[in-house]
DNA sequence: TTTGCTGCAAATAGTTTGCAGAGAC
DNA sequence: GTCTCTGCAAACTATTTGCAGCAAA
């Protein structure tokens, strides 16, 4: 869990190096990457922005959200069904555990992934440059009901 | 590497069990997973199709890949640009390396993954069903250009 | 003042669906 | 003969783009 103040900053930080204006609208789109526990979609985070910004239009979160992917600064997690949602604390690739019934994600802690890519690169005579591991279960919330 | 005769015939047999009628169409989309090497996309399999079936839609592709999913027969690899690629030979989750630049995937061996599941069950307390590893690199061939 | 950014609406791309006729069984 | 499947075209959904006005620096 990395401080979400300090994730807001370094992505304005990042921002304002490559010359990008400093909207309202777009440090309350980072403000919401920055805190987001849930890896939320461009979706969630139109609706949380209703509030505060009622005119504000879909077109603009995804250019916004783009923006700070294409600067590194956040993860895109895209599915088989067409959803994509945004991890803004780790910008790196790391493993998710996905609950298929209520679709909250979590990002476990695994040790094994580094070699693993290692072997892969020996393997097959591939570059490996990033990677993707998700799990796909039911939480145990989930399992209760 | 399945056979793909077998493939064939395996998938031909899941639809008679489940009274699915076996189209031409039907079952040319069939040999074409079956004997997919490369995960070919819809697209291509229309493509594939066309010197066979010329008046054949693009539609009745996409319901028939559905259906054999459906049927746990095919595996479905959906990217997060939207393209979507189909495994025929191991309809069962696999780790998979994709090449970034000529965007040809294979499947390597890897051993860990198993014990890597249950760390993740024991971690987040998730019934794991099932899983998704994709790693992407430049392979060979292209890194050589 | 100068760009880049926003909101709106229209365009786009991949996939799905309704319907009428064709064909597997 | 029945009922599913197919081809076509239209519908749909998530995302992107063009444009004119607006606002950050």
């Amino acid at each position: 869990m990395s401080d979400p103040k300090e994730r807001f900053d370094s992505i304005v930080k990042k921002l304002k190096e490559n010359d990008h204006k400093l909207t309202p609208q777009r440090l309350a789109v980072i403000k919401i990457l920055a805190q987001s526990e849930g890896h939320p979609s461009v979706e969630k985070i139109y609706d949380q922005l209703q509030d505060d910004f009622p005119t504000m239009s879909l077109a603009t979160v995804y250019r916004n959200v783009m923006l700070i992917k294409s600067l590194g600064e956040i993860l895109e997690l895209g599915f088989a069904d067409g959803s994509n949602r945004y991890d803004g604390n780790r910008p790196y690739p790391h493993p998710h555990v996905i609950c298929i019934q209520c679709h909250k994600i979590i990002d476990p802690d695994l040790s094994s992934l580094r070699d693993m890519t290692k072997e892969v690169a020996a393997e097959t005579g591939f570059e490996i440059l990033t990677h993707r591991l998700d799990f796909f279960g039911i939480c145990s919330n989930c399992m209760a009901e």
